[in-house]
DNA sequence: CGCGAAATTAACCGTTTATTGGCATGAAGC
DNA sequence: GCTTCATGCCAATAAACGGTTAATTTCGCG
């Protein structure tokens, strides 16, 4: 090496590199962060570990280094966006709230989440493209889900006892409808306002819908069957 | 070229070669077929020309020869994709029939047509991760789907001036719902079956929400605000 | 201090992939 | 019969792209 390659080498040096001292954890974050973006942008076949490495503060030596393989990359990006959604969802005590302000919470709360968790949503279409494989080997996500249900039942419960819900209705079937209407909403957005001319991202519009979805949830519950 | 090149070359000729004798037509007919289901399967990224061009009756060169490009190819895919659910949609003669019923064949016919195409579906959930940008481009797909939303406000129309629907709501906001729920179970069938261990696609469950989403979207209409 | 393991880096490799060129050829219309 | 369109085959290409090699640096610990 010459001597001018090793000052342009220390030169950079100070400037970009080795400011973060070794962090095996912060250096898995950011990759996990850099991944996140780049699969949820463009699917994972289209996802490019170069382009990863280079928005990351490190190389693509270090992704296959804690990560192994795209693949596995990005089962942890899928793994980490699910339980951000759980994470927020078990903080939510509906049970000092009545049967129904507790469902209208329960539906806000998910619109509202998923609004603004774009890439969450992003995920999840592109998992489903490759037919959910990735995450039917997940014990973690499919154990941390359960609870989502539980709440549920329990609110049905709840709401059937003392008289406010006149619907029976399977706690799945419920959650089904309120991720449809909360999820299509985001997956959607391109080709709905493509097609019909108009915005779903707009404030007005969005918080139209939002109470929509809320008073036709709430309404089929209330009502008899 | 030598004698037996050429006689070898003449052999396999008459075995595959110009057994289809020449259709413009049928041959872009089958592109599109095969590529339907590559792209539909695999998303943009990961459809492959080359495995399009093998499940063909023809070779790469004719993709290339009729449609440009892969992007192109794919665009057509979609374009036609969307015609297919148009072409079945125009046919419903809704007006005949009293508005509560119009509207359950309509949510019921938009929940079969997604349940039948889920390659339809999944070209729809690809081409949002795309964020649209190519059905954004096709005045077509746009043009073609206007007619959904002036169908719904007719329908609307007439159902509160006979005052059997009771609430005010937008065309594409119903159009929004009903679409949403229709979607979404196929869409999202392989994440959800994953994580609350069920299978969306079983005939009881489907019968189940199927009534259950036109109860849900029929009732919210019928009720007063 | 010095040593071994963990962390990090740059350069490299083999393969895949979309795309094109070249060339031959049969069918059809004029 | 001649031109033109449609088709087939195959090889080439040039750029990605996922993954790896091998060398270097950092850090904790004895």
């Amino acid at each position: 090496m010459k001597p001018s390659d090793s000052v342009e080498f220390l030169g950079t040096d100070s400037e970009s590199r080795h400011i973060r001292s070794r962090d095996p954890e912060r250096t898995k974050q950011d990759i996990l962060d850099v991944a996140t973006q780049e699969f949820s942008t463009n699917g994972y076949a289209g996802g490019r570990v170069d382009a990863i490495a280079a928005k990351t503060q490190t190389t693509k030596r270090m992704i296959y280094y804690y990560f192994g393989s795209k693949e596995q990359l990005y089962s942890q990006v899928l793994e980490r966006a699910y339980s951000g959604i759980r994470r927020v969802e078990e903080h939510m005590n509906l049970d000092r709230l009545d049967p129904e302000t507790a469902l209208r919470r329960l539906v806000e709360f998910s619109f509202d989440y998923h609004h603004e968790h774009p890439e969450f949503v992003r995920l999840v279409m592109i998992e489903n493209i490759h037919n959910a494989e990735h995450i039917k080997q997940s014990e973690t996500v499919k154990r941390t889900n359960i609870p989502a249900i539980t709440v549920l039942r329990h609110l049905l419960a709840r709401g059937r006892k003392s008289g406010v819900f006149k619907r029976e209705i399977d706690p799945v079937d419920l959650h089904f409808m309120i991720s449809a209407l909360s999820f299509y909403r985001v997956s959607n957005a391109g080709t709905f306002g493509a097609l019909y001319d108009c915005d779903l991202n707009e404030p007005r519009l969005r918080e139209r819908q939002r109470r929509l979805v809320t008073d036709t949830i709430v309404t089929f519950l209330l009502s008899p069957g």
